[in-house]
DNA sequence: GGCCCTGCTGACCACGCTGTCTGCTTTGGC
DNA sequence: GCCAAAGCAGACAGCGTGGTCAGCAGGGCC
C-alpha cells in the first residue's frame, strides 16, 4: 500500500486535482458543494499532501527555522515548546539547527539551511541574534526574521522581548524593601545584550532608593553554574561583603547557593539569593529561588506568531515579566 | 538574486544535469576529470540542492524524525545534540516532533507526519517506545525504526540502551560497600519500562550482600521532584527509616534532598541519596549528587547511526553506563 | 575482426503539487 | 433584457531533482 497522492483525491472526489488544491489551500472560489466532497474524499484516503512537492511547486515550504546557540537545556526546551505549538496550530514544520557563534562556518552554514529546506522564516535566539555577519546574510537573501531579545540593531528585524531593565529594577527594588542596602550583582555573559540592560535596572532602583553604587558589588559571570560559585565566593570575601546576591541566572544563582553552603552561610537568614530566568532549577533547589519569571515559551509561540502572521513586515512584542518570590530571600538580620 | 540550481552548476560545469546529480550523489562511473569540474562549479555557485526536489524525484528525503514525549528538558536537549550530530555528519536533517502519549491522535499524528516530510526513519525515546499502536502504525509504513531505551519487543526494532539491571545494581551494592543495611528505593513511572529493571538490580544487589528486602523501603514516583519529595517524607515516617535513599532520577533525588533540608535531616551525615542520569541538575544541587551517569547523548548519537548506516535491518547496541560519586553519600554514622 | 563486457555520459521522463490562463456559468445594475 | 463583473472549475506547464535507458568508447576474449 501506498501513499495516496492529490490524484487519488481528485478521482474519489470526482473533482479536478486543481479543486482538490484549492480546498487543501483555502482558496477563494470553491463551492461548499465541491469543498465537501474534497474533504471527504481527504479523510477516506486519510491523504496528507506531500510537502517536497508542495515546496517545489510552490513559493512556501511550510517551515521555519530556530537557529539557536544556547547553552541551557530549559530554555532551548522551552523555547521549541513555544515555537514549536505556534507551528503546529498553523500546520507548519520547526526545523532546529544548533550552531556555534563562535565558528567561522557560522554564515555558510544558516545559508545552507536556507538553502535547502527553502525555509519560509527564521527565528533567532540569543546571543547568535547580535551576530553582524549572520543577519546580514539573512537580510541577502530577504527571508522573514524574527529576533527573540535581540541587543542591536533594534529596528532591523521583527523582536519579542521582555523588558530587562524593568525586570531587574523590580528584582533590586524588593531586595531594598527588604531591608537590603548592599546588593551583590553577578552579572551575565557580555555577549548577551540583556546583561547590560539588567545593570542598569539595577542601577536605577538604587539610585531612586537614595543607595550609592559600588562597583565592587558587581561580578562578572558567564550565566552557568561554575561562574555563580565563583562569583559568590568573591563577594563574601569583599572587606564589607553584601546581605544578598542577585544573580543573573538562575544557574548562577545555583552556585551561590552552593558556595553559601560550603561556607557554611544559612540562606536566606544570613544572605538572600535571587536568580533570573525562573527555570525548573529555581524550585529544585534549597532554599527555592526569588527569581524573575521569563515567559521563555510564550516569547517563543509570540516569535512563531509574528513570522506567521507578519511576514516581511517588521513587528515587535513586549511580553510581561513577573517577580517571583520564593524562600531565598528574607530580610537582613540584625 | 536566486538561488543556482542544479542547471547552473551543469551550464558552468559543460557537463550534463545527470552527471552533476552523480557527483552529488557519490554514484559510480563518474571520471575524475568529471568530477573535479563539478566540484568547482559547486564552490564557485555556493550550490546546495533542494531538498524538496531530491525528496521528490528521489526514494529518500534526507530527514529523520525524533519522536518524544518527555518531560525533562535535559534529557531531550542531550538527545537532540546527540542525534543532530549525527545528522549533521551525514548531512541529514532531524525533524523534532513532541508528542503525548495519552492523547487519542497520536497515531494519526504520527502517520501525518512520515506522509507529509517522507521521513526516511523514525528515532523513538521512551516512553513513546513502548505504545504498541503507535510501533504498529510504523510497521504498517516500513519505515525503519530505532528506539531508545524500549521496554517492550525488544526484537521488534533495533535499539541502543544501558543495562538498567547493571546500574541499579552497581548503586546499591556502592552503596551497600558504604556500610547501609537500609536503603530507599524510589521507584520511575510505571510506563517506563526501566523502572521494573532497576528494581530487579536493586534486588539483586541486596540478595548478594545478604540483605534482606522490605517492601515498605520501595517508594513509587513519576521520575519528578514532587514526587521525590514526597516519597522521601514517607520513607522518613517509616518506625525503622532508611540511612539511604537511591532514586530512579536525578530531579527525584533532588526533591528527596530539598525533604531532607526542610526536616533539618543533613545529607550526606544522617541520609545518603543517590540518583540516576546524570543530568546537569545533579552538579548544582547542594549536596552534589551521587548518580549513574546515562550517557544519553551518546545514545541519541548511536540510535542515528543505527538508523543511517543499517536502515531496516534490526540492529542494537548497548552503551556503557558509569557510577558517579559526589558529595550526597557518606558511610551511616554510629 | 566480431563479440561482449565494463566504464562512462547524456536525453528524457516522472515525482506531486501550485500558478497561470482559459472558459463557462451565474449575478447584479441599468 | 442586455452586458459587465464576479464566481467557479479545469487544462496545462513547470518547479529541481533522481531513475531509466540508450549510446559510445575501449579492452579482452574467442
Amino acid at each position: 500500500m501506498t501513499r495516496a497522492t492529490i490524484k487519488d483525491v481528485s478521482r474519489v472526489a470526482g473533482v479536478s486535482i486543481k479543486t482538490v488544491s484549492r480546498v487543501l489551500n483555502k482558496e477563494r472560489y470553491v463551492s461548499d458543494d465541491m469543498r465537501q466532497k474534497v474533504e471527504e474524499a481527504v479523510a477516506r484516503l486519510n491523504y496528507h499532501p506531500s510537502l517536497a512537492a508542495r515546496t517545489l511547486a510552490g513559493r512556501r515550504s511550510f517551515q521555519i527555522g530556530l537557529i539557536h546557540d544556547n547553552p541551557s537545556p530549559y530554555y532551548i526546551f522551552n523555547m521549541q515548546a513555544g515555537v514549536g505549538q505556534r507551528c503546529r496550530e498553523a500546520n507548519f514544520r520547526m526545523i532546529i539547527q544548533p550552531c556555534d557563534i563562535n565558528s567561522p562556518g557560522l554564515v555558510d552554514d544558516i545559508g545552507a539551511l536556507i538553502d535547502q529546506a527553502q525555509l519560509d522564516g527564521i527565528i533567532m535566539t540569543p546571543p547568535v541574534t547580535d551576530v553582524g555577519t549572520a543577519l546580514a546574510e539573512l537580510f541577502r537573501r530577504k527571508i522573514p526574521v524574527v529576533r527573540v531579545q535581540p541587543g542591536t540593531d533594534l529596528t532591523a528585524t521583527s523582536a519579542v522581548y521582555i523588558d530587562n531593565v524593568q525586570a531587574a529594577d523590580d528584582m533590586t527594588a524588593y531586595l531594598i524593601s527588604l531591608g537590603h542596602r548592599r546588593i551583590g550583582l553577578v552579572t551575565g555573559h557580555a555577549n548577551y545584550f540583556a546583561s547590560g540592560q539588567r545593570l542598569t535596572g539595577y542601577r536605577q532602583a538604587l539610585q531612586r532608593a537614595g543607595i550609592g553604587f559600588d562597583a565592587a558589588l558587581i561580578h562578572p559571570g558567564q550565566f552557568d553554574f561554575q561562574s555563580g560559585a565563583a562569583a559568590a565566593e568573591a563577594l563574601f570575601a569583599l572587606p564589607e561583603p553584601p546581605t544578598a546576591i542577585f544573580a543573573s541566572s538562575d544557574e548562577m544563582a545555583a552556585g551561590v547557593l552552593a558556595a553559601a553552603h560550603r561556607m557554611g552561610i544559612s540562606v536566606p537568614d544570613q544572605l538572600s539569593v535571587a536568580g533570573f530566568d525562573d527555570t525548573d532549577l529555581a524550585q529544585v533547589v534549597w532554599p527555592s529561588l526569588t527569581t524573575i519569571r521569563q515567559p521563555i515559551r510564550d516569547l517563543g509561540y509570540a516569535a512563531a506568531d509574528l513570522l506567521l502572521e507578519f511576514g516581511e513586515t517588521i513587528e515587535r512584542r513586549q511580553l510581561p515579566h513577573e517577580l517571583i518570590v520564593r524562600g531565598s530571600t528574607a530580610a537582613p538580620k540584625g
